[in-house]
DNA sequence: CGTCTTTGACCAGCGC
DNA sequence: GCGCTGGTCAAAGACG
């Protein structure tokens, strides 16, 4: 599926250079219908299967060192960061996965299902950030390239940031035994007959896990998880903004009014209902161009959520795909109630500032 | 029994 | 060249 997902902001990454090569942006199923999902041709990299293969006969001895010849995971051509990501930043409260899932030993909860399924294959702690990252591929499809990384934001410990690389090869379920009730341009049926109730678009579709049902009820968590990492979060606010000051920015993302908090009819009732989910968009519409004066851009702290986008219907994306550069649209949210206003602005203003996310 | 999460180790990229 | 950090793998355990 596309990136523009079901997720309430997105921001994405414009670097992108070898992740389109090789993660093949796959066209968004919805617009065309994918020839064949199952080519691993094209995309030579990040899968893992592949160098499976290639590198077989290598070591398979020692089982730690199996690892050794998963060398080749992606042509070092770019370097990582070259990859192109969405980045979502999503109340944690709203949606958040902890569900019936092992909800978490340390990490997060299960992050928000997107109806697709996916898989933790990894957690690490990051450097910068009190929370760990969480690693997830898609289960649906063995050789899917799409991945996704979910953290909790450095900012604000109530969103989620969640990182999306790579697009799906496949169509709804691809595997599994997912039902994809009618056709894989559209996301399954959701758990929750909610969705898409406002907007009708198709493509918005949020919390569905038709894939995996994990997302119920577990507006509860929330709260709890608030006060924690509020907490903790106390000092760092402070210095983060200063670094913002100092990002430079990168990220061509477009701004632009939502219509109403009825856009997010697509998420949940509950999540509706408990999100006080407010749509500000002063429109620092700048695309980046004032933030790039600062070039210094790396301390790679916290920009990421300050960017959220949100994503578009199908048609609207095309629309902007015309215009030339904007992918997609962005729009500054924020739950009310938990920061101030200003401080709001301030992100405005720096939420153009690029994530240079990965390497520390 | 199958699938997914957890967890430690390995590896590559990057900075020094 | 070394060390740090992030990203991934895969075995074992947990869960359904």
């Amino acid at each position: 599926m596309d990136g523009r997902f079901n997720n309430p902001f997105i921001s994405e990454e414009e670097e992108a250079e070898f992740m389109q090569e090789n993660c093949t942006s796959s066209p968004t199923l919805s617009s065309s219908p994918p020839p064949s999902y199952s080519n691993s041709s094209n995309h030579m990299l990040i899968n893992d299967h592949h160098h499976h293969h290639h590198h077989h006969h290598h070591i398979q001895n020692n089982k730690h060192h199996q690892k050794a010849l998963s060398v080749n995971m992606a042509s070092p051509k770019k370097s990582r960061r070259a990859i192109q990501k969405r980045v979502v930043s999503i109340p944690i409260g709203e949606i958040d996965g902890s569900s019936t899932r092992t909800s978490n030993s340390k990490g997060e909860g299960a992050p928000p299902s997107d109806s697709w399924a996916w898989r933790k294959y990894g957690q690490k702690p990051i450097k910068g950030s009190p929370y760990p990252r969480g690693y997830y591929r898609c289960s649906s499809s063995k050789g899917c390239p799409a991945r996704k990384q979910v953290e909790r934001s450095r900012v604000d410990p109530t969103m989620l940031v969640i990182t999306y690389a790579c697009e799906h090869n496949h169509p709804w379920p691809a595997s599994r035994n997912n039902n994809s009730s009618t056709n894989s341009s559209s996301p399954p049926p959701a758990t929750k007959p909610i969705i898409t109730r406002a907007k009708s678009s198709a493509t918005a579709t949020l919390t569905t896990a038709a894939v995996a049902p994990r997302d119920d009820v577990d507006i509860d968590t929330k709260p709890k998880i608030k006060q924690e990492e509020s907490a903790v979060f106390g000092n760092q606010q402070e210095l983060i903004e200063d670094k913002f000051n100092d990002l430079g920015g990168e990220e061509h993302s477009m701004i632009i009014n939502a219509t109403t908090d009825n856009d997010f009819g697509w998420f949940t009732d509950d999540v509706v209902s408990a999100s006080h989910a407010i749509l500000e968009s002063p429109i620092c519409a700048g695309i980046s161009s004032s933030n790039l004066n600062n070039s210094g851009g790396e301390s790679g702290v916290g920009h990421d959520e300050m960017a959220m986008i949100f994503p578009m219907r199908e048609e609207d994306e095309s629309l902007f795909a015309d215009l030339g550069e904007l992918p997609e649209c962005s729009v500054v949210f924020r739950r009310s109630g938990f920061f101030e206003q200003e401080e709001e602005r301030r992100r405005c203003s720096l939420r153009t500032a690029s994530w240079c996310g990965s390497t520390g």
